[in-house]
DNA sequence: CGGGCTTTTGACGCCGCTCAAAGATAGTGG
DNA sequence: CCACTATCTTTGAGCGGCGTCAAAAGCCCG
């Protein structure tokens, strides 16, 4: 269920201040964001929002992970988006969206109410400026996603996927070996457009060259970056310590 | 060769004076940038931006079709993104693109310098509003075709493509059975995720199917929109009219 | 210990890619 | 105006990667 914790935690110890929606605003700014917020949990699983439901509020995902995905008709889906912590659900001046957003793993959102939301980046560039360039990168993760999908072999995309989950999971520059699977088989196989088995394939064979171990269904551990990074398909520039 | 027109356009009597990233400027916004802005033209084929170099200027689509491009390391290559008049070629705040634009038809750009023209986004918010929603918009389009990439089958995907263009070519609500194909085969192949002969493949086999018809290479003919709609795989609502 | 879920593994088939060649079409120069 | 050429498109034959279907194995939680 849906749960409204009271006693959100205070901005000034937020652990994505920096990188969220607010990542750009002064103290004052920020106490009237304090003032309009509140946190949501989702179990994973569940639905947070779906397509073409009038959006009554927005937020930032604080813990945890959700996804976008968009259905065909038949029930093929594809996820077009993963929402990772700082990462901001929907969209000034839109009142719904082309997708659903689901927790992946557990999540906890910090919300705003839209109407207040919407005045506050109408006045406060700082607000506005920061959710450009959240849209932006959102489009750029987008285009490399439809490049993956529409070239990639499926031993590129895993492996693209692993690369990219290792670049954005480890903290500040330290380079972890260890990389945390937020999803099962299924769900990264509707994220890159492949099936569950294909992608279990694809792990297992990466593990018998010695590119990957598994320790266990949710943990791998990357014992060879630069022949991952081959395995991408990608230019030598893109490397990992870029 | 990139030409440079001495005398654009009025803006008060441009063809996408309504929906470009001038739209919601009013008459004192628009002379402003009318003293800033000039025209290049390209010839079909012709390289407009590329990636990693400077951007020293940002333009919106007059006439024409340009598009965007991305290349992996052995040289397949994915079209991430088609820019028709009005769209807008580059970002505030950015002075790089990720992918190649490429000049798709012959086209005529209304250029703006960057410093000055990003300059005026700061002071002017009906030119920030207008490319925070131009943004949105082309992250909408970018999920829809990652849906198409990963999900769609290759006769869904060219249907989607025909659906697509009547859509975005048809002027004022005027549903014209006669579609212009801006592109070849081959660039066709590199929008869908396709390669060229299965494009022609399909292409004979929708019209084999009495769904549309080929004038000329270079033209489609749309005789049965409801099948073409059922073609695409998408829901039912989606269609045409909407 | 038992039941449900996720993952792995195998066998097989099909859609779309590859390679190849012939057929249109448009642009060029004689 | 027409032959010539370059480019684009169509068509065919064959193959392979990934999807499909099925079943077994592993894991988690009561």
């Amino acid at each position: 269920m849906t749960v409204l914790l009271d006693s959100p935690v205070k901005c000034s110890s937020c652990p994505i201040r920096h990188r969220a929606v607010c990542a750009r605003c002064d103290e004052d700014e920020l106490s009237i964001l304090e003032g309009m917020k509140s946190y949501r949990t989702f179990e994973a699983g569940q639905l947070i929002l779906w397509r073409g439901e009038p959006l009554t509020y927005v937020a930032s995902v604080v813990h945890g992970v959700a996804s976008l995905s968009k259905t065909l008709e038949d029930g093929r889906t594809q996820m077009v988006g993963l929402l990772l912590p700082s990462d901001f659900i929907g969209r000034p001046g839109r009142d719904e969206i082309e997708f659903d957003v689901t927790a992946t793993t557990d999540v906890t959102l910090c919300c705003f109410d839209r109407a207040p939301f919407e005045r506050l980046v109408d006045e406060t560039p700082h607000v506005a400026q920061r959710l450009m360039e959240l849209a932006l990168d959102e489009l750029d993760a987008a285009r490399d996603w439809m490049l993956l999908l529409g070239r990639k072999t499926a031993r590129e995309k895993i492996a693209t996927f692993i690369e990219m989950l290792a670049r954005r999971s480890h903290s500040e520059n330290v380079l972890t070996t260890k990389v945390v699977l937020p999803m099962t088989r299924d769900q990264i196989a509707n994220y890159l457009g492949l099936t569950l088995e294909t992608v279990s394939r694809q792990f297992n064979a990466l593990k018998k060259d010695g590119i990957i171990s598994l320790t266990d269904r949710r943990h791998v551990d990357v014992l060879d970056y630069a022949a991952l990074h081959e395995a991408t398909g990608d230019d030598a520039d893109g490397g990992v310590l870029s």
